[in-house]
DNA sequence: AAAAGTTTAAAGTCTACACAAAATGGAAAC
DNA sequence: GTTTCCATTTTGTGTAGACTTTAAACTTTT
């Protein structure tokens, strides 16, 4: 058969299916009609309404099991879409000019809470930077950033005083797998004198790790300045 | 035809797809063959790879566009999905017991910089809930919430001693337009008294705005326990 | 009962094909 | 040269049908 105007798309029946939990009259944890039944029911393909489902699965509205059936999620996983965007993306965005300042930029064995962190051995190098983004003026994230040589040998060769480590980095490496997190910490004296402003200071904080195959590549910690907020909306 | 043991699946297409991109093969920028291509490629239909691709591009590889193709992007804008866990879940999964405790519950004419927050009216009342999270005897997280009244009258009668306003406005208000906040703050005198930490302390914590059908309905405050991170692999 | 094996219902995925919608790039009109 | 319009390409989405995989539910054996 065609498609035609009055054809209904998954679009629809997600919109139909969020609005039935939503009055109620598919209660959480109770079980939907099988994919049959409603593709008989709005008139579709079973293909159709699979696509439908699966989605809304994957946005975390519906649990779906072979043999057991689609229900409704009770406590809705609704999970929160972070975009995590590059600094300078992120300081343009806020209508800003961005501007990068290398602070230090050194070679040493990594220390021992790093070789923790990333699981390396005790005579591993890494390449320790330091830096700022600024948005114009105003500070805007103290970046604190260790590089494993071993996985990233041509680091050694990076300017990091034209290029963020950040950039350079995504540049250079592709990267597999990425740990990532958020927390308040207080200003120690360096973080207080980059992002000036008072020892002691709630400070919102990222941590990322990357991997590349297994292989840890780099830790960053990045200290962001007064005010800042993380927002999503869902 | 049928699907047998050899078939390339939408996965191994999106694995294939990946690695090319890792391995540098199809650079940034850069035009993929189109879909119909791809499928003669992989030997399967285009069905398939248009499965793979899509899925790729969600997940923000790749940029799709009716007749310009796909192409790579070149800061892939990798979104960060955090889970946002009801309270209850987040110790229960920490191996911990879940107690909750109400501190202070109130209706009240919603205060200037709520009604501001809210876009609500001057004489609009809010309830304004105080309660305790904790994870055995240890505080977990103080959250500071404010319902209004008039988008869910129901709240005047609800038991707010024997369960939490977040469990019991999901129970209620099925579901919703969610704005979250993450950002560090001070720890003030009473979230210092509640969490067990000095005053001035940085405090991680959270804020929720929550709509339904363009309607405020809720505002709060979640003050996390020190230590506290909030974590994603991706 | 408890464990092991079997059936079977439901989602998962693929094929093959068709038409729809968007947007690019070029042709035509100005 | 610039704007408008149109053909064409590429992705988007639907239909119809089949086979696959999972795991719940049932049956048999111990």
């Amino acid at each position: 058969m065609t498609q035609s105007n009055e054809t209904t798309s998954y679009r629809d029946i997600k919109e139909t299916v969020l609005a039935r939990i939503r009055s109620g009259q598919w209660q959480p944890d109770s079980l939907l009609p099988n994919e049959q039944e409603l593709a008989v029911e709005f008139s579709c393909t079973r293909t159709t309404v699979n696509r439908a489902l699966r989605e809304l699965a994957d946005e975390g509205f519906l649990e779906r099991r072979r043999k057991a059936g689609t229900r409704v999620l009770s406590a809705p996983q609704r999970q929160a879409r972070f975009t995590i965007p590059m600094v300078r993306d992120e300081v343009e965005a806020l209508g800003g000019t961005y501007r990068y300042a290398l602070v230090s930029s050194a070679t040493k064995r990594a220390p021992d809470w790093l070789c923790a962190r990333l699981a390396l051995k005790p005579d591993q190098d890494v390449m320790h930077v330091r830096c700022m983004h600024f948005n114009g003026n105003t500070p805007f994230q103290y970046e604190n950033r260790w590089i494993v040589v071993d996985s990233v040998p041509q680091v050694v060769n990076a300017d990091f005083a034209s290029i963020g480590p950040n950039e350079w980095l995504i540049q250079t490496v592709p990267f597999t797998n990425v740990e990532l997190s958020f927390l308040a910490s207080r200003a120690d004296e360096s973080m207080a004198a980059f992002l000036d402003l008072p020892i002691g200071e709630p400070v919102f904080t990222g941590e990322r790790i990357t991997w590349l195959e297994g292989q840890p590549v780099t830790f960053a910690k990045m200290y962001f300045a007064a005010g800042y907020r993380m927002t999503t909306q869902y």
